[in-house]
Order: structure tokens, then sequence, then C-alpha cells
DNA sequence: CGGTTTTAGTGAACGGTGTTTACAAGAGTT
DNA sequence: AACTCTTGTAAACACCGTTCACTAAAACCG
């Protein structure tokens, strides 16, 4: 079974302890806290050792970032499943719910992966995962709504290519989207969407509203319920 | 004239070229290049000097949070006075091309006072800048329009509470406001309105948006533009 | 099996960091 | 002139990322 060589299986062991201690670190102590040292402390080794593991501090945090989004991308993929009701309404607020409650329970992590000026933007990063989610979504809604509806069109060109992108996330589930179901003022209204569902859960998380507010939950469904009519759900 | 005494105007003037030192590395190599030796490097002092004037290498940064959150204010506010057109809507949009030009130019400012697990709400923070704009705006656009309209019950406590932080605010500036033109559903337009813009300057300025935009001002006209029209301003 | 290579880990070192402490020198005050 | 307060220094401590020479064990190979 185990096709490994015993070295290559106690690499592999270390190397998930590595992320392990990493990730805790985070958690508990900040990003600040996450160092070489610590980690190597954590593993009863010394900090020069993990740079059998990785080229530097920097790569390792690059990995501990894909780490994150990938354990959010299962989380919310966990709650969509969880979500029985068929409904696509319901599915997307699911989706979101799960990305809000994530967000709030994982402050530090939120703020690595998602808010440091860092390289453009890596193929598994963060807002791609949410969208894997939009294609399908929005693939099992069929009504052709939106059609002809005005969208700017210098956006056109840009909106085009999103288009393929959630076309390629939904094809990789094995559905085809026509033209009609998946026309540039839906799209449209996904990004708007992506654009207010980060807007809220980046403010509440780094506590950056502009009021102190007592219990933002009420706020953001409501904010859900407006995106959910402006996409062109039915009302749940 | 000058009540200080000598050794007063050196204190603040050393002080003073800390701040800068501080902001000149902070932009030019970013967060982790404001360093308590680099800064008395520049000033051609010693490192432990600076606990002369600060209690710690975080006092420091907090400090130059709030310079960077009056510079900005100072940004908007002459962009604002900049627009002579004596519509609202104009005022309203040159504010949020304001905030977006200084946040692209600034990343590493936005990213340090914005997007960092800080204290829950300093006074003079981020938001509030934006916000004290927004009650003068409201202000003078004295339609009572979204009167009546549906606003869910459980936000009331907290938009009231926002209703007096923009009643006050407008109040420093001389005016007294009518519940009929702050209304609760044009507040709660406001507070939507910040989400919107927050969530998509922060994507731009992050890099974070979900595909490739190629350029995402006529993305952001657009989105002004439904801000607007929700908010309640006739169109341009 | 014996010899060789590859690998994971060590320990010491370099230059960097925030912070504390003891101390010196000048400014201001009486 | 004597005294106090302020502003700076120098040395030290513990920590950091990173490099380098080195060891010991694992894997490979004839």
């Amino acid at each position: 079974m185990t096709e490994a060589t015993r070295r290559e299986r106690l690499r592999a062991e270390t190397e998930r302890e590595i992320r392990q201690a990493a990730r805790t670190l985070l958690v508990e102590n900040g990003q600040d806290a996450v160092t070489l040292r610590a980690i190597a402390r954590k593993l009863g080794i010394t900090a020069p050792a993990l740079y059998r593991y990785y080229d530097s501090h920097d790569a390792l945090l690059r990995q501990l970032c894909d780490d994150i989004c990938a354990d959010m991308a299962a989380a919310l993929y966990a709650n969509l499943a969880a979500d029985t009701s068929g409904q696509v309404g319901c599915k997307v607020r699911a989706v979101c719910h799960a990305f809000r409650r994530w967000a709030l329970a994982h402050p530090q992590e939120f703020a690595l992966v998602f808010a440091s000026p860092r390289d453009p933007l890596g193929a598994d990063q963060f807002g791609s995962v949410f969208l894997q989610l939009a294609g399908p979504l929005i693939a099992s809604n069929e009504d052709a709504n939106h059609v002809g509806e005005e969208v700017p069109a210098v956006l056109h060109e840009d909106l085009v290519r999103f288009q393929q992108v959630l076309r390629d996330a939904v094809a990789e589930h094995g559905v085809t989207l026509a033209d009609e179901v998946l026309n540039l003022g839906k799209i449209y209204h996904v990004v708007q969407s992506w654009v207010r569902l980060y807007g809220h859960v980046a403010l509440e998380v780094f506590g950056r509203f502009p009021f102190a507010v007592s219990n933002p939950e009420p706020m953001f469904d409501s904010m859900l319920d407006q995106m959910l009519a402006d996409i062109g759900f039915q009302e749940n």
C-alpha cells in the first residue's frame, strides 16, 4: 500500500507537524508569533532544521496561507452539503453564513490570508474558493433573468473573462452552462455580491464598523436578503 | 507667540521627525521596516532614546495610524472642497473616488490602519473619518426619501445609535437635522454603502478580486452609481 | 556485505530586532 | 552655585531569520 519509503514517511510526518505547529502559533499568539525558532521548539528540533523543509520563513507563511484556504474551503463545502433543503437560495445563504462564521472564528487566519499586501493572487487563493461555489449555485438557478440588463460596456471584457472562469469551475463538476443562464448581468451581480460579502465580513472581523454594532448578524442577514434579491433569486 | 519653552520646542521637533521617519520607512519599505533602530538611525540617535517619546514600538505604530488617518481625512476634505459643483451627488462621488485613490496610492498605510486586528476601535479611527463626511452630505440632500421604508426591526436600535453619531458629527458643523431627513432607511443605506465602498477598495488594494480585472475604475464607478441610486440621490 | 552518497539534524555564528538598565551631560530652576 | 529634570548614550539580554561547517544515520549500489 504505502509506496513511500521509510524516510519519505518520516519527512511527510515532520512536515505535517511543522504546519500544525505554525497554525497553532498563529491562532493562539498571532502572526508575529509564527517564528522559525518557536516552531522548531514545538517539534523539539532546532531552527535551521526547518530549512530542510522550507526555503525561508516567508515560504513557510505562504504554505500556511494555502493550508488555511484549503481548510476554509472544506468548511464551506461541508456547510453547503449540510443544507439539504434543495433550494438554491438556502444554499447560498448557508455558504455566506459559513464564510462569516469561519472568519469570525479564525480572525488571525483571515487577516493573514486576506488582508496582507502579498503576491497579486495565488492560483488557489481565497476568492476563487468562494466563487467556485458561485458557479454551480448559479447554474442550479436556471431562471434566465437579468437578460439584457444594462451592464456598462467597459465592463464587458472583464465580465466575459469572469464568465469563463465560472464556466470552467462548473465544468469541473460536469455541468455546462448556457449563456442565457450565466449572462453578464448575473455575473455582474455576483461580483457585486462578493464585494458586499467581503466588505461586511472584513469590517466585522477588523472591528471597523463606523459605530458600535451590538449584533451584526441581523445586518448580515439583511444584506444577504438584498443580495439575493439583486442577483435574481426569488424570496426565500 | 510661542508659549513653549526652548526645550518643549526641541522635543516637539524631535517627535515630528520621529513620526516622519516612521512614515517614510512604512511607505518605502513596508510595515516590517518600521523599526525603532531604523527610525533612530534616520535621526542620528540611538534606539533607546525613542523610549523618551513612546512607551513601546507598538505605541509608536498606533501613533503612526493616527497620523495616517488624519492625513487621509485631510485628503478627503481637500477633494470635497475641490468639488465646486454644488451638487451633493457629485460631492459624494468626489469623496469616494478620493478614498479609492488614496488607498491605491498608499497601500501600506491602508493595510496598517485598516486591516490589522487591533484594538476594537480608536476614537479617531478610519470609518469615523469617512462617515463624518456622510452626515453633512446627507444633510445637504433634504429630500425626505426612504421614509417609512422597511428596515428590519432588530436593526433599529443600532441604527438609532448611528443616527445619533451622524447627528453629532453634523452638529459640529453647526447644522441640526430633522428626523425626516436623517431617517433610518437612509441611515441603513449609508451603512450598506460603507460596506460596499470598503469592500471594493480593500479587494482592489489587496488584489483579492476573484478574477483579473483589467481596469477596476469603471467597476467602481458603476458601483457608485448603484449606491447613489439606492441611497436616494437623483441620477447625476 | 562494505563503501558511498544522500539526508535530517546540530551548534556556532552574524547581523538584526525590542527592551531594560545604569549612567553622563546639558537645560532649567532656585 | 547647587539642584533637579530631561535627553541622550552604551552595554546588555533575549529573541529573530539565515548561513555554514559538520555529524550521524538512512538509503543505495556494486
